[in-house]
DNA sequence: TATAAAGTATCCCGTTACGTGAGAGTCAAT
DNA sequence: ATTGACTCTCACGTAACGGGATACTTTATA
């Protein structure tokens, strides 16, 4: 395929894909002797991956560090930027829910708070960046630490909530019902903090609490054997709800 | 409320308001002594509306013209923007899909054509810029039709199926439940065209239809008096409709 | 009340992700 | 053989801020 050819079917232009290349993003298989891209299957695998992650706001930088990066599973990529596709629509959700609060309260119908006027928007210091590191980056296990200790204190009760239920369910098997919902419960959270995890790597970050001492030592205080639990119990969950 | 304050409500940062301020596109309503800007509660509601605009893809240059647009009219313009981020919800969940195809056909269980795996993505030539200019620009009236023509042969079946549809319907009330469910119709097919009309604008664009002998002589080949037929339904219609 | 810390101002250069010609070669069809 | 649709490579333009430098205000604290 050419480039309008492919410029057409993906709805970009011709000078994207000039651009992609030069900054080599997105180097075609094959060139003509004119001099001519001709991009192949897998070429276009690769843009479907750069499209998605830039429809989530990533920079073009850091999609070419991390489809560049020898650790990148197509997979697992696929499943993080489902979450944050679904994440997105939640944003999107409230703002619609925003602006049709604000059509009442034009028409003088309701009362509305400055909070409520920019529900959704809150799009700050996005966690994308964050987790794409925390994914693919170095110093994998020192950020997430420094996260776990930044949370604010409300998130903080409901975390310390979530490692003090599964303390006390130690004694059952990882995959009792009760054990599940409340791992359930902790990807969820996760998620909700901004760390958008494949559940491949939910699963890898569970065996990061039986690996990394740092962690362990931090789970065990809930409960000695926690961390062991947990990292059997996400296992599982992870087995059993991917895709 | 100073910069920061606002900054920190909205999400934004302060360099942002700054930058809003010198290209003339949100200006406090009062600064200090010592030159410090001081939005007010007006602002803020200006600033909710720029958000949205931005949202939605719109350069800055447009979104002042459009506020400042002397016909701007602030309830016409949320609802509009509703109907687009309702647009845009549906192109998110396009893609949702998509990438969960992806993960199947990854994993070999699926086929996927490359047509299905760019869906959601045809943002191409946004529709958006152009029905800015119809609803605030100058040579509206000319714009509208030249669309009308551009309209692929597909949809252009549709589209006269929908006028010899309400053709045969002119015997009936505006009101009448097949004429209402007609013009739904009729909405419906200019918003998947790119026409985001709130249901104010509706109306008026069915004035137009009589209005202006330009569309009158195109509209009523269908059936002598269609046009009028039509603004009366279509204004029943938004009226009906509107949040 | 002095002094530090935090917030704000302007100025200005840098960056990202392309847009937009200009000028020239290539390819398929009439 | 020529036209028209595609393609190429420069190369400059732009949109929407980011970020540092430097200086002034305001607030908190000792």
């Amino acid at each position: 395929m050419k480039v309008k050819e492919v410029a057409n079917l993906v709805g970009i232009s011709v000078r994207t894909l000039h651009h992609y290349d030069e900054i080599g993003l997105l180097i075609p298989e094959e060139t003509t002797v004119a001099g001519y891209r001709v991009y192949s299957e897998n070429n276009l695998e690769t843009l479907q991956q750069i499209l998605f992650f830039k429809e989530l706001g990533f920079p073009l930088k850091k999609i070419k560090e991390i489809i560049d990066s020898p650790s990148f599973d197509r997979l697992e990529a696929l499943e993080m930027q489902h979450n944050m596709l679904l994440e997105k629509k939640g944003r999107l959700d409230k703002m619609i829910g925003t602006i049709e609060k604000t059509i009442q309260h034009s028409k003088g119908e309701i009362q509305m708070s400055n909070q409520e006027k920019f529900e959704g928007f809150d799009f700050s210091h996005n966690p994308y960046e964050q987790e794409a590191r925390e994914k693919w980056g170095d110093q994998a296990v020192d950020e997430a630490n420094e996260k776990a200790k930044n949370m604010a204190s409300f998130d903080q009760k409901k975390f310390n909530g979530i490692f003090h239920n599964l303390a006390t369910l130690r004694h059952l098997t990882p995959d009792s019902k009760e054990t599940q919902k409340r791992i359930n419960e902790w990807y969820q959270f996760l998620n909700k903090m901004g760390n958008y995890y494949s559940f491949e790597a939910f699963k890898g970050l569970g065996q990061m609490y039986v690996g990394d001492e740092r962690f362990t030592k931090n789970i065990d205080q809930f409960g000695e054997g926690l961390a062991k639990f947990m990292c059997d119990a996400m296992a599982l969950y992870a087995d059993k709800n991917k895709i």
